[in-house]
DNA sequence: TCTGGGGTCCTAGGACCC
DNA sequence: TCTGGGGTCCTAGGACCC
C-alpha cells in the first residue's frame, strides 16, 4: 500500500462543518433542512453552510437568505457561534495527530495530512478509516478524507465523496479521474481563470494538462504553469505544520446595518474595528508596519488604501489613528456599505522592540560618530569647513544607514566607492 | 429584498537606487 | 543630447479559497 518512494498525503475535510456541529450539539436538528447564515436585520443573511438535506432544496453556500427561504421554506437558520466551531476544529486536529506529527491546518475545517513515516499505525486506507470513525464517534462530526501521493491530489481526491468519503488517487489514475473533469473543478480555477482558459480551448483538466506552457504562461503568468503542473499530477509542496505560525495579516471589517454618509458615525465604526484588531494583535503578540482600510460604497465599489507606518504599531490608539486618517483622506462622501481595517508587515512584538532598542542605539552610535568626525575636521581644517562637512556627513551617513545596517562606516565607504 | 468576513498570493506601475 | 539593466520598496487591485 505504500510507494517505495514518494509520500501519502491526507486531505481531511470537514462536510458541512458549521451545519454538523450545530447538529452535534443539538441532535434534533439531523435530518432537517438546516443553514447558519448572518443576520438579516443586519444585512448579513448570507448562507455561510447549509446541511445536505438543505442542499437538496437547491440551497446553497453564498446564497441571499430570502433566496434560500424561498426555495425552502422550512429551512431552520442559525447564527454562527464561532466558538464552538473552533473547539471542534481543535479536537479534530488533536484526532489527526494522533497518526503523524505532519498536520497542517488550512482553514477551521481542513487539513493536510502526511502520513509517508506512518507505515507501523496499518495501511492508509486503514488509517484514513479509523481517523473518519474517530472524528464522527468522539465529535459527531462527518469528514472526507483524500489520499494521494501530494497534496493537490489529495484535496481533489476529498471533494470527490462527500459526505464521509475516502477516496484514494493514485498518480497511475489521473488520466482517468482526473482529467475528463471540468477544468473549473479544479482547486485553483475560479470563474476568471476558467473563462480566460475556456478563450484558449482549454475546457477539462486533460485540455489543461496536455497545454501549450509558453501559451498558457502568456494567459495566467506563472499561475498557469503551476496549474498545468497540477493537473499533470505534479505538486512538491510540503505538508507544513509550521505555516499556521506564519500568517501576514490580520483584518476585521464589518457590512453596516445600513448605508452611512455621516462622518462622525463612521469614525465610530472605525473606532470599533480598531479595538477588534488590536485585541487580535495582542493575542498573536505581534505588531504592524502597515496599516490598511477598505471602504464598500452603496454601489459595491470597493478601495482598499495603506500606509507604511514609521513605527511599527501595536496600541489601539495607534491604530485608529493611522486608520481615521487613512479614512478621511480616501472617502469620497459618498454612502459607505462596508468598513475594514487590515495590518500587515506583522512582526514579533518583541522583536520590534529590540530592534527599536537596536535602532535607537544605532543612532547613538551614529551620532557619537557624527560628533567625533567633525571634531577631527574641526582640528583639521578649522571652522570654516564645518558647516559643509556635516551637512555632507547626514546626507551620506544619517540617512542611508537609517535602515537594519548595523555599521555607519561601512555604509558610508561602500556609497563613496559607488558613487 | 441580492451578494459576509476571514484570509493568501500575484501583478503592475512608479519611485528610488546602483 | 538621450539614454541600460539590474534591483527593492510602496501602493492598489484582482483572483481565489473557505
Amino acid at each position: 500500500m505504500y510507494p517505495k518512494n514518494g509520500r501519502v498525503i491526507f486531505h481531511v475535510d470537514m462536510n458541512s462543518f458549521y451545519a454538523s456541529v450545530e447538529m452535534a450539539y443539538d441532535p434534533s436538528l439531523k435530518g432537517k433542512p438546516l443553514a447558519i447564515a448572518g443576520n438579516p436585520e443586519e444585512r448579513r443573511g448570507i448562507i455561510v453552510t447549509c446541511s445536505y438535506e438543505a442542499r437538496s432544496f437547491g440551497v446553497k453556500t453564498t446564497m441571499p437568505l430570502w433566496e434560500a427561504k424561498k426555495l425552502c421554506p422550512q429551512l431552520i437558520i442559525k447564527t454562527p457561534n464561532f466558538e464552538r466551531y473552533r473547539a471542534a476544529s481543535s479536537g479534530m486536529f488533536d484526532i489527526l495527530r494522533q497518526f503523524s506529527d505532519l498536520v497542517e491546518p488550512v482553514s477551521i475545517d481542513e487539513g493536510y495530512v502526511d502520513i509517508t513515516e506512518s507505515k507501523d499505525l496499518g495501511s492508509p486506507l486503514f488509517i484514513a478509516e479509523t481517523i473518519q470513525k474517530r472524528i464522527l464517534e468522539q465529535l459527531d462530526l462527518p469528514c472526507s478524507i483524500g489520499i494521494a501521493p501530494n497534496k493537490f491530489l489529495a484535496k481533489m481526491a476529498s471533494d470527490m465523496k462527500k459526505p464521509m468519503g475516502i477516496t484514494i488517487l493514485r498518480k497511475r489514475d489521473v488520466s482517468r479521474i482526473l482529467w475528463p473533469l471540468d477544468v473549473g473543478e479544479m482547486h485553483g480555477v475560479g470563474k476568471k481563470t476558467a473563462e480566460k482558459l475556456d478563450s484558449i480551448g482549454i475546457r477539462t483538466i486533460a485540455d489543461l494538462a496536455g497545454s501549450n506552457e509558453i501559451q498558457l504562461k502568456a494567459l495566467l503568468g506563472i499561475n498557469g504553469a503551476r496549474l498545468r503542473e497540477r493537473a499533470n499530477g505534479v505538486d512538491s509542496r510540503p505538508v507544513d505544520p509550521e505555516s499556521i505560525y506564519d500568517f501576514k495579516s490580520i483584518g476585521n471589517s464589518t457590512t453596516l446595518p445600513r448605508d452611512i454618509a455621516n462622518q462622525q458615525e463612521l469614525l465610530k465604526v472605525l473606532d470599533k474595528l480598531a479595538d477588534q484588531v488590536e485585541a487580535r494583535m495582542k493575542r498573536k503578540q505581534v505588531v504592524s508596519t502597515i496599516l490598511g482600510i477598505t471602504i464598500r460604497y452603496k454601489d459595491r465599489k470597493t478601495i482598499n488604501r495603506s500606509h507604511k507606518l514609521d513605527n511599527p504599531a501595536g496600541r489601539k490608539e495607534e491604530i485608529v489613528e493611522a486608520a481615521k486618517a487613512l479614512f478621511i483622506k480616501n472617502w469620497n462622501g459618498n454612502p459607505v456599505r462596508l468598513l475594514g481595517i487590515t495590518v500587515t508587515g506583522l512582526m514579533e512584538a518583541e522583536s520590534a522592540v529590540k530592534q527599536l532598542d537596536l535602532f535607537s542605539y544605532e543612532q547613538e552610535a551614529e551620532k557619537e560618530h557624527l560628533v567625533q568626525t567633525v571634531s577631527k575636521l574641526k582640528e583639521k581644517f578649522g571652522k570654516s569647513i564645518i558647516g559643509r562637512a556635516s551637512s555632507h556627513l547626514n546626507q551620506q551617513g544619517i540617512r542611508k544607514s537609517s535602515g537594519n545596517d548595523t555599521s555607519f562606516n561601512k555604509d558610508f565607504l561602500q556609497n563613496k566607492k559607488q558613487d
